[in-house]
DNA sequence: AGGTACTGTGGGAGCGCTCCCACAGGTGAT
DNA sequence: ATCACCTGTGGGAGCGCTCCCACAGTACCT
């Protein structure tokens, strides 16, 4: 009868309350320590920690997390099958980035696959629960419901790749524009006329932004976009092949492809090799990402490079400022948002 | 003063005590019907569910985890840095295998790196504060004291690649002794003589294995292997291309190359393609882990295929059920521990 | 009739924290 | 001396669950 009060006591984790009775000091004094507060004296903060040192003590996060309405935990949601997230470089440079903004901070980063449908209903629930103080999000779609979502859950968030020109969410880019832009006024200043797009998922903002700035560098030097060179990819190997198939049916007489991304890129190749089209000879060749496919690809492949790990760091900074100051969502305008856009760099290799 | 009491009522996610009220029920009631139990007679189960619908009722996890002392987490614990984990595929496919049989599960999967010392002090803290139910290890060195220290928690833990032969964990592996055997036959078969390895690190037991079971090919044809066609690597590109211009020094007769994993094998093929040999004529080349390096190679690479994604569903499928069955540590000896083994397959291309 | 044994249910106690009120003791102005 | 106002500190109450005891009700034996 007795025993009932104790279950679960068995392992002995040191609670706040024996840490206190070891310190002679109350149980609010040694939370104060532990969170840092400045209003507690000097020996009395020596007296805490050793007493902390000697029992081992760790903070229990569930009892913290109920007690405290938060979680310590950010989400990292990924919209897409894991096959994507490991086949594309840009997840992992942005999980580095993350990680390192991440690494002096008590946050613990979750990864959260939302694919398939059945995943994202999970991932509902799980966001309907506030499992996780803040979410990341990369590689969002223009439809895509979730940040509409996470706005009425009022969980603070930030957008890698904004949905729109419009996005209302926080979010951080990298300059999809500029750097289209560059990597066209690179093929038209090595002399290169015909120079064809294979576009990325149009779906995606970024996408579009990299057309954008294809038509607009062509237009710039007077030579508008012929229509029949631009063929739409989804970013994939796969895409690329079944583009590029397309594009020299309808253009045999092209010079150079812009790819948006450069796994597409390599699709492209591989089409053009098989038609028999040396690279750069008689077609340049230009990828998007700077991933490690661009550096092994035969010949290398000139890319556009995206500061992706430094747009992890960022993300997590603006995420972290966010739920610091979190406050009703309702006294937040537009006016207010936050929107990051980081430039890029074209990486000259041999295929161009 | 009165207010006192409604800190973070706010937001107003509802409870167990409201759902019980609506349904008309005691709160142990709802309990019993979120979670499943039997001992709920139909028409009560009805009502409760229900009231859940209507108010949309979530579980709070913190208050679950504080008061079941369980999380409802595992954590993928990668002793790598990120680099690591995104260059190998290896990874991608223990997350793929790990991800489908935990779908239909309420278990939230981490991903945890621990490649610095700072990280690695991070996921001890992570570990003693016991927030997660259990634990898959991953491409751990023979000397690391994670597994120890796991043991030492009692936390379940299931390992892929056991350190040694000894093994105490729960351990998941994939034949590699078997798949070098295959390797090495199959480039004899193919009247190779002179057949170099470039292993693994030496500090993995599966690359232990993999250099055993060359050995005993070459021995059970009657040619005992030739040391001096031996060459440390470890499973990296720059590895192989170490490894390969000491062999090519040492032996330049050599006339064929068993790399220990796939990337390996590509470092391997850049430093003969810049000595002359070519591939196969010359020289056959073999990589292990059968990889979308290893189809995109030029040329395209035979390799050992290993089980992996399977290998991810098997070790979360031994750990639920280490979690489910979680006794004293003490009632455990090595005659109970469990020890799964997973065949290869090689995967024959133009390379050999 | 009494006993035994189930099934289903309500609700107290407790998980280990954080938050905040209360209060002791010090300091400086009036 | 009195008041106001600091700084540090102790500890009650409460976060939202799960666990388990208690007990009513029913069923089936003797």
């Amino acid at each position: 009868m007795a025993t009932h009060g104790t279950r679960g006591r068995s392992g002995g984790r040191p609670t706040l309350e024996e840490v206190a009775a070891r310190a002679g000091v109350g149980r609010g004094t040694v939370s104060r320590v532990i969170n840092g507060s400045p209003r507690v004296s000097d020996a009395t903060r020596a007296a805490v920690e050793a007493a902390v040192a000697e029992l081992g003590y760790v903070p229990n996060t569930a009892a913290r997390a109920l007690a405290a309405n938060r979680t310590d935990a950010i989400a990292l949601v990924v919209p897409e099958p894991e096959t994507r997230f490991f086949a594309e470089p840009y997840f992992s440079d942005i999980i580095r980035g993350v990680g390192a903004e991440l690494s002096d901070t008590e946050m613990q980063l979750l990864l959260i696959f939302a694919g398939s449908d059945k995943e994202r209903r999970r991932l509902a629930q799980y966001l309907a629960a506030h499992r996780v103080d803040g979410v990341l999000l990369v590689s969002v779609h223009a439809d895509d419901p979730l940040p509409d979502m996470l706005a009425q859950l009022e969980i603070p968030a930030v957008i890698s790749g904004p949905r729109s020109a419009a996005e209302t969410l926080t979010s951080v880019d990298s300059d999809n524009y500029g750097g289209a832009r560059s990597a066209v006024e690179h093929l038209v200043s090595h002399g290169r006329s015909r120079i064809a797009h294979i576009t990325g998922r149009l779906d995606v903002y970024g996408a579009q932004r990299r057309v954008d700035g294809y038509r607009d560098a062509l237009r710039d030097v007077g030579r508008p976009a012929d229509e029949l060179l631009i063929e739409a990819g989804d970013f994939t190997e796969e895409g690329g092949v079944r583009a590029m198939r397309a594009l020299l049916a309808r253009c045999p007489d092209l010079d150079a492809v812009f790819a948006a991304s450069d796994v597409t890129a390599a699709g492209a190749r591989q089409v053009l090799r098989e038609a028999g089209r040396r690279i750069p000879d008689d077609v340049a060749l230009v990828g998007y990402d700077d991933s490690a496919i661009a550096r092994h690809m035969d010949p290398p492949l000139t890319s556009v490079r995206q500061p992706i790990e430094e747009m992890g760091r960022k993300m997590i900074d603006l995420l972290l400022t966010e739920i610091a100051d979190r406050r009703p969502a309702v006294s937040r305008g537009l006016a207010e948002r936050t929107q990051v856009v980081l430039a890029t760099e074209l990486v000259t290799r041999a295929s161009s």
